[in-house]
DNA sequence: AGCGGATGTTACCGAAATGTCACCGCCGGG
DNA sequence: CCCGGCGGTGACATTTCGGTAACATCCGCT
């Protein structure tokens, strides 16, 4: 499930990527309307989230820009009491809105609404590259291959590596993802579950090409397509 | 198709009423929360449009009662700015809400998209391959052959996956489907179930192939004909 | 009340998932 | 050079999970 964030505000946007992150979403942002129109056309998101105040345009803009091509959900972000701007959106086909300041939890729980009430909720199925992750199904989708059949904790795992393809995991950040405040600390855990999970999606598990080992700190996900 | 509508103030109850009834659906209504849930067990509605603001009580209230014996959709009328209130009524297993004020189209269209979501607007029966389910009458066709006679939690459980065929259903959607919000976590409720469905609808319910065992994840409707 | 089917509970088995332990090899610092 | 930490690996113990059966309850109906 991809989603586009559009703001101009760098505190804003990355508080709300991670959120989203966390939550297993896949973000891609932008920080300016001709970067966001130029993402959404790459990207293809499955929903959009759009502050209304952009250097060289407004949010309405890209509404407009979207909705020519698109039916996916959008979100507008509104400053208190612009109430005019809010009913512009609606008017432009916005289908809901947030007023600033609002807690991640809102945003999470009304962007999944959104994703629900157009039908694209997935029960969570995430990508990177050629991998697709089922959530639910605990299946792993490599390219056209059949699926790979996942544990729940190895799912879990892959998880939040592929929510964070490209980036070093911490240890303790994997542990208690997976593991929850217990096992904390405990390595030996990990070592097993990334040793099996290896076994499963490496084509040479002892020469790891996607599961990598990032020395003293955690594990990475290869996030080439 | 009947609709439950709580509402304390009567002005926008008449409204969403007269807006309902136009369009064909069925409402009982109710004002206060007492109420409201005698209503619910008396008519057992098909949905569920609830106020938050309700007096002797509030629209939480009414929805966790309702969840605790039914997975009938809901949908929660908030006011503008009240963004813990419907965090808090999506927790609660809410479906949607509206912000007020909102236009009786757009009351419309919800009502609907949540209905069609449940499974609830199909008049009589869902079909997938060889399979014709009766929700009605509670039976199953299986081809040509003489319909099979399930009971009312078999066609539930059936009503899901075959709505889902060919997808891996999760055990805690199964369950809430199923059982609404009790039940949940118990997976011996749900084995049971497979196990006395799978006895009627397999020709060999030791080796299945339709009611799919999707390990440590869920089930899965074979969706061949 | 009494009946029969539907549903919920408890228990047991074998298989799969997970946790634990012991040992290997690598590497950098005394 | 040896030591100790770290990551990888395999073997084995323990726990969880799904299937099954037997039995207890519940519920609607006569």
């Amino acid at each position: 499930m991809k989603i586009l964030v559009v703001d101009d505000d760098p505190d804003l946007l990355s508080l709300v990527c991670f959120a989203l992150t966390q939550s297993g979403f896949v973000v891609v942002k932008a920080t300016d309307v001709p970067s966001a129109l130029q993402v959404f056309a790459a990207e293809s998101p499955d929903l959009a989230i759009l502050d209304i105040n952009l250097p060289g345009g407004s949010g309405f803009d890209i509404c407009t820009a979207i909705r020519r091509q698109s039916r996916i959900p959008v979100m507008m972000l509104t400053a208190r009491g612009e109430e005019e701007d809010l009913v512009r959106a609606l008017d432009l086909g916005a289908d809901d809105y947030l007023t600033k300041p609002f807690s991640p939890r809102t945003l999470l729980a009304r962007a999944r609404a959104l994703l629900r009430r157009a039908g694209l909720e997935t029960g969570g199925s995430m990508t990177v590259g050629a991998l697709r992750l089922d959530l639910e199904a605990h299946l792993l989708h490599v390219g056209e291959a059949p699926p790979v059949k996942l544990t729940k904790l190895e799912s879990r795992l892959l998880q939040i590596l592929i929510a964070n393809a490209g980036n070093v995991v911490g240890t303790e950040r994997l542990l208690t993802h997976v593991w929850g405040h217990r096992g904390s600390g405990d390595r030996q855990l990990l070592k097993q579950l990334v040793h099996r999970l290896r076994q499963k999606i490496e084509e040479d598990p002892a020469a790891p090409q996607v599961l990598q080992t990032a020395a003293g700190a955690g594990y990475r996900l290869e996030e080439k397509g």
